[in-house]
DNA sequence: CGCGAACTTGATATTTGTCAACTAAGGTGG
DNA sequence: CCACCTTAGTTGACAAATATCAAGTTCGCG
């Protein structure tokens, strides 16, 4: 079966093949889980971290009003929650957008594993910093860019996370959410994310249709919203370019 | 001398008398800062991690226009970066605000200590986990909430984290901080930051004056902006209460 | 084929930004 | 200790971005 942790593993850290055994190990039973559905609440904790291999989720927070900020999207190779082990709850709520097949992954296991295989150990450490990286790029596209530089931030982040799973052909990829879900991620409406879709269409920046993204021209989207991935910190690309587009 | 690194650790994790002799040791040497300086900057490698003990600091980030977004706040205790021992290259710049009172550690003093004394590496880990909740936490703030709310709950926040090394008394602070930094931190332009200060002055929520925040009724401004510090995970607080304030 | 969810559109309201001027405050040198 | 000078804070008028509400329309699926 093919392992999304693995492929994005190696963007961070060399892994040997006993390293790759292991991590495969970890994926040997999984569940599915329909679109919309909680994995983890706010306020547990639970007892297992959980691996997405396939779809959708995110993470969330919601206001009294109903007011809903998606704080991150988690894509197959990405892990819920890694730390949870330290805190004493959950911070906030982890839910599927899309269908999901995930992997319920006992504590100790982590612990196992990163007590005794320090290049492990390394690998996971390195994806929760990329999640902080991205975090804090998130903060700069809500704060300071407006709404079709946002969208296309978006887009962009998730062509190279998408990519780096191999779930991204060079410049499109399946995009299993709806208008509502991309305004609760950027901090606008729905009704606004609707025309921004349509100027960056009109603008002949992406064709999206039946959740299909499609980017005719890649470096001129980086070059329209100033998206530069390094903040995900895939080491091992070619440095000044990105995916073959000279920055 | 004072130790805001140890006052704030303690909130995370249990510590003894050699914890703290070990902690202490890590602050001998200490410089100062001017205001408006970077400490490091987006793309550097540095040898050291610099752990704030007096002033105000920030990471951000800025955009080709010059739009700037702070990212995190860094006040006494914090620390600039933990994790650039993993990361290739800072992917943002660090900074203070006011003049401020920092420590160099070499990064081998860090992987020294985190080695050999298991509580200290927990209650470091513990800091990047709550760096996390709190960059979330920012997101939901400028995402859903509007300037008012906003400004409401960075003050709550900071009200929070200055008592937890005691640099806050019941309800008022010293903020160093000017509109326009408030703004870069809120994604709003300076002369809103201002009209909207003025809102929740007329509005009894906040006292500011000559650089000091006071905050009248603490519970009534928690309300106001939905503030509940649980993502800032100080363990040792009384459960549903914050500061003797029912949520 | 029908039904519910998602998407689209228009009109209007609200929030926030921009620009430009002015006032107040703090710090420094004489 | 004062005068000045820079920076921070304040105000007003107006423009732009985004939200709200309400009504379609289209799409995907059973």
């Amino acid at each position: 079966m093919h392992n999304p942790l693995i492929a994005k593993l190696e963007h961070g850290v060399d892994l040997t093949d006993a390293d790759r055994g292991l991590l495969n190990d970890l994926i040997r039973q999984t569940r599915t889980v329909g679109a919309r559905q909680a994995i983890i609440h706010e306020g547990e904790r639970p007892d297992f971290v959980y691996l997405v291999l396939d779809g959708f989720a995110c993470r969330y927070k919601t206001l009294v009003g109903g007011a809903r900020q998606n704080m991150a999207y988690l894509v197959p190779g990405d892990f819920c929650d890694l730390h949870v082990a330290i805190l004493g709850a959950m911070d906030h709520t982890i839910a599927t957008l899309s269908p999901c097949t995930i992997v319920d992954i006992p504590r100790h296991a982590i612990l196992d594993l990163t007590d005794q295989h320090p290049r492990i150990a390394r690998a996971l450490w390195w994806c929760t910093l990329v999640d902080e990286g991205t975090l804090r790029e998130w903060l700069l596209n809500i704060g300071q860019r407006e709404a079709a530089q946002r969208l296309a931030h978006l887009f962009c982040e998730l062509l190279v996370r998408l990519q780096a799973v191999g779930l991204a052909d060079a410049n499109s990829y399946a995009l299993p959410i709806t208008q509502e879900e991309l305004g609760d991620t950027l901090g606008v409406t729905s009704v606004h994310v609707n025309r921004t879709i349509q100027a960056l269409r009109d603008d002949g920046f992406i064709t999206l249709r039946s959740k299909r993204l499609t980017i005719p021209d890649v470096a001129r989207l980086y070059a329209y919203c100033e998206f530069n991935p390094n903040y995900l910190h895939l080491t091992k690309r070619e440095n000044g370019t990105v995916n073959g587009h000279r920055l």
